[in-house]
DNA sequence: CTTAAAATTTAGACAAGTCTAAAAAATAAA
DNA sequence: TTTATTTTTTAGACTTGTCTAAATTTTAAG
């Protein structure tokens, strides 16, 4: 069994596996987890032994397969109550985040199957995210950063990469969320900043909106 | 803020207080949280530094105001889940809690509001417990143990004492739930053991089991 | 009322997870 | 390639919550 430290360590691996490739630096982990790298080296040193992480000093530190998929585990408890949350207790979707680091540690391998039948089987949380099936499977999706498009181009907002309550709402404030048909008007070369048009409206956002937007490219 | 250990210490003083009065001792806390009475006289001096116990060395402890509302509290989120988890998700009464034992420590004020209006304003629990409303406030309900019935009294069931799964599930092939009529056929006078009616059928019943089943009388 | 038993507390130790400060290794720069 | 800088690890300490063993207090018995 894992404790509540250890299974956000484990999350916080797979993230930065996924975001950054493989092989998570000490200095990376102690970031993602507010801590000092001594905590994280002793973390690390700890899951090591338990077999879910493979690490040799000084070279990094990657999930073994068990790792990954305790990992997996935890994302798919969390993105299953922020649907719960959003969908059946009307939370908004800037507000569920911190509920569900919560509700993610609870342990119970029927709550979770039931809980999933009881929302409908989702295949994405509030933010976009896939809900990983109950065998750890993640269906790949399409989807492109809004940062990366070219002007002209256009696309359907699927999915946020960050998910502060401060980026959302700014989101909501324009009107901006899952579904929203998104087009580039115009993009500056120096500063990769965009004037985006959104169900009529134009609104001018910098390159660190862009960069945690995605959308499915039409 | 409390700790998961400090929330747990303050919900078996409060139901050792609420079962056999105020003052409550170091061994029987010890023996709730099956743990030593040395741990036990640690955490009772954390807590009275805390000032949610008042506690003098050797003679005892007993909530403030302030510790008997955490308690509650702890209390009412633990039976809102559980009535979540058997009236939403299709949870048996027997299956519920242990998971609610975890999901009574998520801190969210907001997340409970919301939970109550989902389940619409519960006033029991799946074991006839009485949920505490948001003030703390436990409506008195008159209930009484089967034991203290007579022969040939009768009423109905509106709760049970223990509701561990063992219990639960020995009610269950007896087809004994909330709601069941039962009434005493005999009751033998020198170990208190009873044949109960419920429902055109006779059982043979020990102390043990009248001794955890509350009735209304009728 | 004095002693024996039971209950409670204290003392000292340990594991988990964190920290600071210092040492060691890896990487970058001159 | 040698030095400087950054990264990582180790050493030692602290907190929380637990334990065993011993000391103390209370209660019960004679």
């Amino acid at each position: 069994m894992f404790t509540l430290a250890e299974e956000n360590y484990l999350k916080a691996i797979f993230h930065l596996e996924n975001d950054y490739g493989t092989g998570v630096s000490t200095n990376a982990i102690a970031d993602k987890m507010d801590t000092r790298a001594s905590s994280a080296t002793d973390m690390i040193q700890k899951l090591a032994d338990k077999k879910v992480i493979s690490y040799k000093k000084y070279k990094g530190a990657s999930l073994t397969k068990k790792g990954k998929s305790i990992a997996v585990n935890i994302i798919r408890k969390h993105r299953l109550w922020e649907v719960f949350l959003v969908e059946k207790l009307d939370f908004q979707w800037d507000e569920v985040h911190e509920i569900a680091e919560q509700l993610e540690h609870i342990k119970s391998d029927e709550l979770i199957q039931r809980l999933d039948l009881f929302l409908g089987h989702p295949d994405f949380d509030p933010h976009g995210d896939p809900i990983p099936d109950k065998n750890g499977y993640i269906k790949p999706t399409e989807k492109k950063l809004l940062s990366k498009l070219k002007k002209n181009q256009q696309g359907i907002c699927v999915g946020v990469k960050e998910s502060s309550a401060k980026f959302l709402q700014y989101l909501d404030t324009r009107k901006i969320g899952i579904g929203s048909s998104i087009k580039v008007i115009d993009k500056e070369d120096f500063d990769q900043s965009m004037t985006i048009q959104v169900s009529n409206k134009q609104f001018f956002i910098t390159k660190q909106i862009s960069e945690n937007l995605y959308l499915k490219t039409i």
